[in-house]
DNA sequence: AACAGTATCAACCGCCCAACA
DNA sequence: ATGTTGGGCGGTTGATACTGT
């Protein structure tokens, strides 16, 4: 006796989404936020399953999702987080802002694994490829492998300190329990003491990461993580803020640990808004012209294009009122562009 | 131009687990 | 303690786009 389904899929929809369906969509969740999803689909007027809208709303529509391929940079943290956390596609997403777990997923199946064998390395465990390497005067049978990821750090040019949108410890609580509960060293990216629960899966990880070596991937001490000087973050929905997201999570500990970076200073730089409240105006509107133009531009991949193409205007007349945004991806720095 | 092979990625499937009654 | 439910997760599929012949 299998599990009962999440719905019975009679007379439901499956396949690629409709524009119309996606508006449903975002404008329920707007509205009343995420609530049960399996009750979203007959409130929104979607003949979807519960679990498509919720999959639909995560991976495609969330207004805080970046799109287009992976940064080099955000490349190498896939790679380093596979590393220390498996297949654990969700967590790694967690530390990549704008990012899904399907995303990261699909770029490593497609992307990922491709370049590291082309490197020599296996995927899977981070090893190279090739036969057992002989152990050197300085690594003894006995001890582990010295964490070649840490002899990389070495080689590293000091100049090129890293700039993160926000640090790892400060992304989900997570990785904040397990910063309390053990120490992992940043710089050789070697567990050293891992929670009970997953010690077993723990050793595993360490042993892998003792050995993972990436040249390109480079290593932060703790000073070395340097908070973007302006324009950090990009802004909140009304959605985020007003439940408990992940987002939401990450904005308050980065306000926390940032007091002296305000409200005003955040969202003042992103979309011309003052506060959240002002941006959320400013982005969702309060009537149908301005939700429609609005979420034209929320989901421009997908419309925008055709439309404009068939009216004749581009895409930079349609949006020329709103202030943009200039993301640099080598330093995560963001510019606005007037 | 037509076809085959390959790459990409949105969407789905089914299992797992925490919360709750 | 047990069963049920909803949500989340990783793996897989299939449609489409792209590339090579």
């Amino acid at each position: 006796m299998g599990r009962q389904p999440c719905c019975d899929k009679v007379g439901l929809k499956q396949g690629p989404w409709t524009a119309d369906e996606d508006k449903k969509l975002i404008n329920f969740i707007l509205t009343n936020g995420q609530c049960c999803w399996r009750a979203v689909p007959k409130l929104a007027g979607l003949l979807r399953c519960g679990k498509s809208c919720r999959l639909r709303w995560t991976n495609y529509l969330r207004p805080d999702l970046k799109r287009g391929l992976l940064s080099e940079y955000e490349e190498k943290m896939v790679i380093d987080l596979h590393a220390q956390l498996g297949n654990r596609w969700s967590k790694i997403a967690s530390n990549l802002p704008g990012r899904t777990d399907n995303e990261i997923k699909n770029h490593w199946n497609t992307h990922i694994k491709k370049k590291l064998k082309k490197m020599g390395i296996d995927p899977v465990s981070h090893k190279p490829l090739s036969p057992s390497i002989p152990p050197t005067e300085h690594q003894s049978p006995q001890s582990p492998p010295a964490p070649l990821l840490a002899q990389s750090v070495h080689e590293a040019p000091q100049a090129e300190k890293l700039v993160f949108p926000k640090p790892i410890e400060y992304q989900n609580n997570e990785m904040i329990e397990t910063l309390n509960e053990s120490t992992i060293s940043i710089q050789s990216s070697t567990i050293t003491e891992l929670s009970k629960d997953e010690h077993e899966e723990g050793e595993e990880s360490k042993r892998i990461i003792d050995d993972f070596c990436i040249d390109e991937v480079p290593l932060i001490e703790l000073h070395e993580i340097l908070y973007p000087s302006d324009n950090i973050l990009p802004p909140l929905s009304s959605s985020c803020s007003s439940s408990s997201t992940s987002s939401t999570y990450v904005h308050d500990e980065l306000h926390q640990s940032l007091p002296s970076i305000n409200d005003h200073q955040w969202c003042s730089s992103s979309f011309n808004s003052t506060n959240y409240d002002n941006f959320d105006a400013g982005l969702w509107g309060d009537d149908d012209n301005e939700f429609i133009s609005n979420l034209n531009m929320l989901i421009n991949d997908q419309y925008e294009t055709d439309t404009a193409i068939q009216s004749g205007t581009t895409l930079e007349q349609d949006l020329s009122h709103y202030s943009k945004m200039l993301m640099y991806d080598d330093d995560w720095k963001f510019e606005q562009l007037l």
